[in-house]
Order: structure tokens, then sequence, then C-alpha cells
DNA sequence: CTTTGATCTGACCATACGGTCAGGAAAAGA
DNA sequence: TCTTTTCCTGACCGTATGGTCAGATCAAAG
């Protein structure tokens, strides 16, 4: 469509396309599922020659490998908003502010997230065993230590964060659900910052935050 | 492995065949997507040769619409849960145990439910756009009245109905996530227990309903 | 027993898929 | 300019898939 005439300097050619890609991935495995994406959809998508992502990624699952990565990535980023907060109210109402706008952002990247767990996780296991371990485990604490300091109910750490994970996502995961039952049109400005504050209201009163 | 040596009458063969092979479809559906899973691996499961799937069942697609149906119809039939409730506390918190006995008892009906609409629910479109859609209404309409007879707190109907989906389907499409978090083991009786009465008592408590 | 209609299945087919490769085009370096 | 390296791609390949079909098998009706 918006082709830039100007001739490209190696490295922007590399960076270039491989961000093409992956964007064209991303949304074609959300749509069709691992087993369901093409790499020939993904070179129409993208506006490529098939054989042109075999020369960027060695195989399928190496493209997909890397989808999955980078939403990781960006949820991981996303927890920060939770650690500098003082209250339990001020950080957990950031981090679903946070996760939120994800949702909002990058559907696709939480569907092929939601699609990789749901089939038992085979390429990103390891990340739930190390990284996602750890991470669960020291927010699980923080949350332990503002009950412990008397700041909020003594609520289970665990099954809060994944009603946490749970709620944010579905507004990714099933988008498709809501915009159905909103009449066939996604949600505005002003519904998502309804459906945020609906969130935050009801998970930080559940939990004595507020 | 168990095979009955007693020689079937007619109805009890197709009837027998056709669970036989909706239960295999239903597991391989959740376990691959739709485009990962292949009818020579459903075949494989339930134990039957592959052209025999196709005696009972046309096609994959036909096939993977009844799993679909199937799982809808239990979810509905779930909610009756809510109806005879006199309080919200009641109706929801009912609501909430049979949808996470349904989550531990159905999880690959869960997960092939969530992978259609993910997908955009190109088998299902009509069931959100008429029996979904009824019934969110009615359910919405039902909160609306606690709420305006001071039962419960104002919240957005819809947004609570999302978030009773999302944390209880939670349990069952993301249970491998759920159980490598609890140290490679499924969760057992006491810990389903305890998931449920949190989910029940942080959205309770969420709602105002205690 | 004979007939009938449902049930079953090995062998087969057309297609689509992931991946390869030889060789051309273009940019960078000398 | 000449050489080298990277980038690009049409054509091709082996395989696996969904689906078909003729004919065997078997329960039940007459």
């Amino acid at each position: 469509m918006t082709e830039s005439p100007r001739p490209l300097r190696r490295n922007e050619i590399r960076a270039q396309n491989e961000a093409l890609i992956l964007q064209a991935a991303e949304k074609v495995f959300a749509e069709a599922g691992f087993g369901g994406a093409t790499m020939q959809l993904i070179a129409d998508v993208a506006g490529l020659p098939k054989a042109n992502l075999h020369y960027y990624f060695a195989s399928k699952e190496q493209l997909y490998r890397q989808v999955v990565q980078t939403i990781f990535e960006i949820w991981l980023a996303a927890a920060e908003a939770m650690d500098g907060a003082e209250t339990p109210a001020e950080g957990i109402g950031a981090y679903i502010e946070a996760k939120m706008d994800i949702s909002r952002r990058h559907p696709n990247g939480s569907k092929v997230w939601a699609s990789e767990v749901m089939h038992g996780a085979p390429v990103i296991q390891d990340y739930l065993e190390t990284t996602l371990r750890d991470w669960t485990r020291g927010r699980a604490a923080l949350i332990q230590r503002w009950i412990d300091e008397g700041r909020m109910a003594p609520v289970d750490p665990e099954h809060l964060l994944y009603m946490l994970w749970a709620t944010t996502q579905h507004y990714a995961d099933f988008n498709h659900q809501i915009e159905t039952l909103n009449g066939g049109v996604p949600l505005d400005d002003a519904q998502w910052r309804a459906a945020t504050d609906s969130v935050k209201q009801m998970i930080l009163r559940g939990i004595g935050a507020i």
C-alpha cells in the first residue's frame, strides 16, 4: 500500500521485513491457531513471497516461537506497574489498567499466548517453569505482605493473580464474543474506560482494598 | 481396553460409537485446535479406523460443530443454578460453583469453546447472536433487578458476567499453566475447593453481595 | 435359511502444506 | 569498475491430510 520509494539500507531492510513478518504472523496465528495457520497466508498478509519468510525464519515453529516470546515480554514489562506502589489499591489498580490496555492494543498476542497454553505450552514450557514461576512467587509474596500489614483482606494471593489474568485477558481473547454481545461493534473509548473501571472496582472491593 | 464381548444391538452400536468419537474428538480438538487436529489422530484415540469416522460424521467440520454444541448446552444447563435464587449471594454463588465444577469436569470442552471464539466463532456465530445474546440479556436484567432492590452494589451487569465467565473458565482453559505453577501436579480436591471459595469470596464481596 | 439394510474398512485420490534450492537482483565494500 | 555479500523468489519436492468408495461383515427381519 504505502511503499517507501527510497532505497533502504541493509540494516533497515532486515529490521523492516522481520517486523512485517512477525506482525503478519501474530495476526494469522491468532486467527487460525498454530495448526491452522499456513506460511502461505502469513506471506500474503505480509505482502511477501513465501520463500522470503524462510529466508528470515528457518521454520514455522521458529517464527511462532518469536511471536509468543514477544507477547510474554510485553506482559512482563507491564507487571512493573505493580511494583512501585505503596497500597494494594494503587499497585493492583495500576496492574489492571496496564493489562486492560494491553488487551486492547495487543489482542492477537494475547490470543496466541492463550492458544499456546491451552495446547499444553509445547513451545514455552520452560518460560512457565522459570520466569513465570519466579514472577508469580514474587508478586504473591508482595500481596501476602500487604495482607499481613492489614492493607487488604486475607485472600489467597495465587487465586487473586489468576483472577487478574483471567479477567483482563478475557477482553482480548474473547473480544469477538464481547463485540457480538455489543451489537456487533467493538467497544469504543468510553466503553473500554467503563470496562476497566468495572474490573478495578469489583476486584479492588473484592479484596478489601477500597 | 475394556471391550464388552457381548454382541451389541443396532441402536447401541450407533450410540456407543458416536459417543466414543465425540469424546475422542473433544480431546484432540482441545489439545491441537481445529487446524492442528487430524481425523487420523481422533480415530486412533477413539480406537476406530479413520474411514469409520466418516461413516458417522460427514466431515471434520461437522464433527467439530457437534463437539462445540455439546459444550454450549452443558453451560446453558448450568445457568439454571442462578435462576431459583432469592439473593445475589445465593444465585451468583451457585453459578460460580456450577461453572467451576464444569471447568474441572470438562476442561477440554471449555478449551474447544475458547478456541472457537478466539478464532472469530466461524462455526457458532449464530449461537452467539441468538441464544447467548438472549441469555445474557436475561441475566443482566436479573442482576439489575437485584441492584435496584438494593441487594448488591451498582455494578455493570454485563462486566460482572464477563468476570464470572473469565474467572471460572480460566481454571479449565489455563489448567496447564495453573498445574505448572502448582509444582507440575493438578489441583487436588482441597485445592479445587479452595479455588472455588476464593473466587466466590472475592466476587461476592466485590459486588457487595456479602 | 434367505434377504435386507446397516455397519465397517483397506486402499485409494486430489490437494495443500512446510520446506528446499538454484540462480537472479541489488547493495556494500575495495 | 569489479568483487563480495546479502537479499530475493519461482519452481520444485516429499509428505500428510480430508475425504471417497467398492466391497466385506454382520445383525435382524421375513
